[in-house]
RNA sequence: CGCGGGAUGGAGCAGUUCGGUAGCUCGUCGGGCUCAUAACCCGGAGGUCGGUGGUUCAAAUCCACCUCCCGCAA
C-alpha cells in the first residue's frame, strides 16, 4: 500500500480506530487537538490520540484551527489519497474536504441519520434506542450529513452504559474501517445519501442534560443514568451537596411517596421515588468532594436516610 | 496563585466549634439460634486519627508548613 493517508482524531474512541489503520496502512499524519490544560492544577496534557501517534512514531500535527488557511495548505502539501476522522472535535472546511483524491471519510459511533453530532453513545442510551452501531460514511460540509459507505448495528442491553458500548462500538468502527478500506482505496464502494427524513440530532451534553429530574418516569431516569455513566455522570443533590449518581437498576417496585424521596435503604444502595412511583435503586454514587463508591458503602456510613428527598439544583 | 470538600481499624462515616477514656454502620473472626440463611442474638480482633514541626500538664481536636484524593469551574 503507497496511499498516503491522514488521520484526525482526538479522544479514546479514535485510538483503536488509528491503531488498526496503522497496522495495515501508511498512515502518513495524525491530526489531533492541541494539548490542553486539565483539571484543577492545569496540567497541559495531549488528546489520547496525540499520545498514540508518538507511540507509534507516526508525524504528529495539532492546529489550533484546522480551518486556518496555513493548516489546510500544510495538508494540502502532503496531497494525502484519503482523510479518515474520527471524533476529531473540529470541523472541517470544504477547502480540505477537497484536498485528498478518495474523498475525507469519517467513522461516526451511530446508525446514521440517526444521531448526528458531538454525543450519539450518550443520547442513544438516554434516549432508550434498543439498538446502535457505528456508521462509515464520506464527509459533507455539514455536521455528519455525508453520503453513507456501510454501517454495522449491535443491540443496546440494558446492562450497558457509555463506557461498555464506547468500547464496543470504538472497535466495532476499527473493524468496519478495516474491512472496507480496499474497497475504498480501489474506488468500489456503496455511496448512499441519507434519508433526511430520519435525521435526528445528538448535540454535545450539557450542565443542564446532566441533572437528574426525579418527576420524570423511571425508565427515563434509568436510562439516563447509565447514557451518562461513567462520564460526565448523572447528578443530583442531597443535603445541600452534589450527588452523582453511576450505576442504578430498575425495580418491579413502587412507592407512595413524593418523587425523589429515598424509600428504603437497601443491600446494595439506597431506593429513590421516580415521577411514576416507580422505585429505581441506586447502586453506585459519588458525593462532592469523595470518591466514587458503591452505595451500599454510602449508606453504611450515615444513618436516617430513609425518607431523604433528592432535589434539583435550579 | 481560579472556587470548594476531604484524609479517623479492611470499607463508609461521626467526633474537631468549646483540647481531657477512640464512637457508629458494614465487613471480618469466634460462638449461639435455626431445617436453613447474605436474617437474628452474643462476644473478639483490628487504629502511629495523612505527614513534619509548634503551643500545652495534656492534641484527632489549636497554630504553621507539606503530601495525597475528590467536586465545581475551565
Amino acid at each position: 500500500m503507497t496511499e498516503t493517508i491522514i488521520f484526525m482524531g482526538t479522544p479514546d474512541f479514535s485510538v483503536p480506530i488509528l491503531k488498526k489503520l496503522h497496522e495495515k496502512h501508511n498512515v502518513a499524519l495524525v491530526i489531533s487537538q492541541p494539548d490542553k490544560p486539565v483539571g484543577r492544577k492545569r496540567v497541559l496534557t495531549s488528546p489520547p490520540v496525540a499520545e498514540a501517534a508518538k507511540t507509534l512514531d507516526i508525524p504528529l500535527f495539532q492546529p489550533q484551527d484546522i480551518r486556518h488557511e496555513e493548516a489546510v495548505d500544510q495538508i494540502r502539501e502532503m496531497a494525502p489519497d484519503l482523510i479518515i476522522t474520527a471524533a476529531y472535535g473540529q470541523i472541517l472546511p470544504k477547502a480540505l474536504l477537497d484536498i485528498p483524491r478518495l474523498g475525507a471519510v469519517n467513522v461516526h459511533a451511530s446508525l446514521l441519520p440517526k444521531h448526528r453530532g458531538g454525543a450519539p453513545i450518550h443520547r442513544a442510551i438516554m434516549e432508550g434506542d434498543a439498538e446502535t452501531g457505528v456508521t462509515l460514511m464520506y464527509m459533507a460540509e455539514g455536521l455528519d450529513s455525508g453520503d453513507i459507505i456501510t454501517s454495522v448495528k449491535i443491540s443496546i442491553t440494558p446492562e450497558d452504559d457509555t463506557g461498555t458500548l464506547h468500547d464496543r462500538l470504538s472497535h466495532l468502527g476499527a473493524e468496519l474501517l478495516n474491512e472496507t478500506l480496499p474497497a475504498l482505496l480501489a474506488g468500489t464502494n456503496a455511496r448512499v445519501p441519507q434519508d433526511e427524513a430520519q435525521v435526528t440530532i445528538s448535540p454535545n451534553i450539557s450542565k443542564e442534560d446532566e441533572q437528574l429530574d426525579w418527576e420524570d418516569n423511571a425508565e427515563h431516569l434509568f436510562n439516563h443514568i447509565r447514557g451518562l455513566s461513567p462520564w460526565p455522570g448523572a447528578y443530583t443533590e442531597m443535603d445541600g451537596k452534589r450527588l452523582k449518581i453511576y450505576g442504578a437498576r430498575l425495580l418491579e417496585k413502587h412507592s407512595k411517596r413524593q418523587p425523589g424521596t429515598i424509600d428504603s435503604v437497601t443491600e446494595n444502595g439506597f431506593t429513590v421515588v421516580a415521577g411514576d412511583r416507580r422505585l429505581i435503586e441506586v447502586t453506585q454514587v459519588q458525593l462532592a468532594g469523595k470518591k466514587r463508591t458503591d452505595a451500599s458503602e454510602f449508606t453504611a456510613g450515615r444513618q436516617n436516610l430513609e425518607g431523604t428527598i433528592l432535589g434539583g439544583i435550579s
